[in-house]
DNA sequence: TGTACATCAGTGAACGCGCGTTCACTGATGTAC
DNA sequence: TGTACATCAGTGAACGCGCGTTCACTGATGTAC
């Protein structure tokens, strides 16, 4: 039915100029950041007209929507492909650690700060849960002992961003610890803020894997 | 020497404008986020025309310099009153979730992601390591053990980042630490990432909190 | 296979907007004698 | 105390720029008979 095959010409054409957009969205992203994204800069390293990109996005917002979708997607792929090669918890942060730092910009449009007046749809939640499962299930696999936390038990009664995953609590609270110590260090590092400082984040962040591993 | 009554009438004034200005800029900063700052949108608040600002500063770059350099020198104000004020570390965690809190487009405009194309004065490492050094204060002051970490060895040849603090390896290994499990929670919970959520972020915060004070 | 028509990608001009920044100028405030 | 001058805050016009977006139009590509 969605088959390449059954695909037009015409419509082999438009989905390939789209990803042709997109990834030059992706590279001023890169260079300027999110805020800076335009229309009219895209269009003229195309070679073509502004007015052209309204024949493939309905304009800057559904560009950006369409942006920060992908980039979830990617990070949920990612994921899932490092799980299914039987990557652990350890293999799953690594993992994160290397597509973050694949594109900074990429990462920092769906984890930084905001772009203003900008509000994500409602179905890239469904991806992030997504990603939330696969690191949840991660954690259910650590060999330590799960002791039960006041947190962790106040979380069972809030597990709708778990997408409905049935994990004992300690494993909920370990999960979403994970995220935003992993965050936490990650941000940083591509902020720029360890630059000052002369130790490598790498090594940073791999104490705190440790520390999440270890209990 | 720069005692406020050794101030003529128009250099009061002078200071008193500019001061007005940043009020605007931090106010258009909080609905609309830092890459959105206009110097002609703060002019057209202030009833004035856009040039007249140049009156007192040089331009765009400058004004957004002396906001971070306000932002860094707030928070340490912040850190060092609660600090001599007998707040240990888990006082000081809450004194800084309280400050981002309060305008939290200011702890992103030093935190979050970086301002694209503006790069930080150099004076204000100087005031980030003035907090860093409160915070170390407050780990060596931890009634726990503290011992060392590979990493925290590491770090003994790498402490410039804290303003040539003499402290254990491990006390500075904690510092790090809690720098970034605090920024972890408290910037995805800016973001709005924790919103879809259903749980009181304070609590995750808290957690991560005990977790620093407990080892 | 050839012709008539519909579809659709892309253009160029235009609109209205806001931006940072410069410049010559006015008018009020302060200073020196 | 009064007058001449210097200082400086603020204005308004202007420059050049880029933005998102609309609109009428051209020309190529695909479709139906």
């Amino acid at each position: 039915m969605t088959d390449a095959r059954t695909k037009t010409p015409r419509e082999r054409y438009r989905t390939q100029v789209r990803a042709e957009i997109k990834e030059h969205a992706w590279e001023q992203i890169a260079t300027a950041g999110a805020s800076a994204l335009s229309l009219n800069a895209i269009a003229k390293r195309m070679g073509m007209s502004g007015p052209a990109l309204y024949r493939y996005f309905a304009g800057r917002d559904e560009l950006i929507t369409e942006l920060v979708r992908d980039a979830y997607r990617s990070l949920a792929d990612t994921f899932r492909a490092a799980s299914e090669a039987g990557a652990d918890l350890a293999g799953l942060a690594h993992a994160l650690r290397a597509w973050a730092l694949d594109d900074p910009q990429r990462y920092l449009l769906v984890f930084g700060t905001p772009v203003p007046g900008y509000r994500a749809p409602d179905d890239v939640t469904r991806v992030a849960a997504e990603t939330m499962a696969v690191i949840i299930d991660a954690c259910a696999a650590l060999p330590s002992d799960h002791p039960a936390t006041p947190f962790g038990t106040y979380l069972e009664g809030h597990r709708q961003w778990a997408g409905g995953h049935h994990a004992p609590p300690a494993v909920l609270h370990r999960a979403l610890t994970v995220w935003t110590r992993l965050h936490g260090v990650l941000s940083l590092e591509l902020a720029g803020h360890f630059t000052g400082m002369r130790f490598d984040p790498s090594l940073l962040y791999d104490a705190e894997l440790d520390g999440l591993l270890e209990r």
